[in-house]
DNA sequence: AATATAGTTGAACAGTTGTTCAACTATTGA
DNA sequence: TCAATAGTTGAACAACTGTTCAACTATATT
């Protein structure tokens, strides 16, 4: 990463030294970035939705998704690695719900945005 | 899309039914989750997080990314697009801004969450 | 033991996305 | 008017991602 590529003037030295020693270290954007990754596919966010509203089997979640059992399954899993979801065995089924209820709070956040710009 | 490929139980009709009843509807889903996508790369979260906390031009911006003049300007036409920013031009300089406070609350949310996660 | 159902897994495929590159415009200052 | 700088644009490319498919395991029912 070549760092002349922007010569920056004299003047906003400051300002961008200001803004690098208040910003979030790279861990946590990264950190960050893959959390919003996870809520940015359609399907993963309908399950998230989903669950935040009551605990639901795979199938449940193939009739509410409109997704194949393999498709339901391969996003539970990476549900599951990232710690948003958890899952108890009964029987044939699986039943998952949010192991995580801080999430809530983002997504929250996230529908009040969208419903201010749809108006 | 073929409904039979999961066929439910009849025990847990009625809870597919509660959940779609009360689910958002799939344009604020879809709203989201554009606007989650856009959160979810890294340089475009630097980017957003520089710009919360002061007005900045594109060269500022190289600096704090690292990327090139290229890569940046290619990333603000998308947040401008998306109406998260805003730009003014002042001589050969672009200042550009946060358009919205409100999604100051869903990054700040998810800075919370992934500090939690770190600890 | 045989059948049906719930869910998992890995490979393959197509679609998307972010960066790079080269060429361009616009503005400033010498 | 010429050179330098800030920023834009579109094409090309590589990397990533979500779904599908086929084969599989596990559990319950008959």
């Amino acid at each position: 990463m070549n760092k002349y590529l922007c010569s920056i003037d004299q003047v906003h030295e400051n300002r961008v030294k200001a803004v690098v020693d208040r910003l979030e270290n790279q861990q946590t954007i990264d950190d960050m970035s893959i959390l919003f990754s996870t809520f940015s596919d359609p399907t993963r966010l309908k399950i998230l939705l989903a669950l935040e509203k009551m605990e639901l089997c795979g199938c449940d979640l193939c009739a509410i998704t409109g997704a194949t059992k393999s498709a339901v399954s391969h996003q539970m899993r990476i549900l599951k690695m990232t710690k948003l979801v958890q899952s108890r065995k009964q029987g044939k089924q699986v039943f998952y719900s949010l192991a995580d209820q801080h999430v809530v709070q983002i997504l929250k956040a996230a529908i009040e945005h969208v419903r201010e710009e749809q108006r």
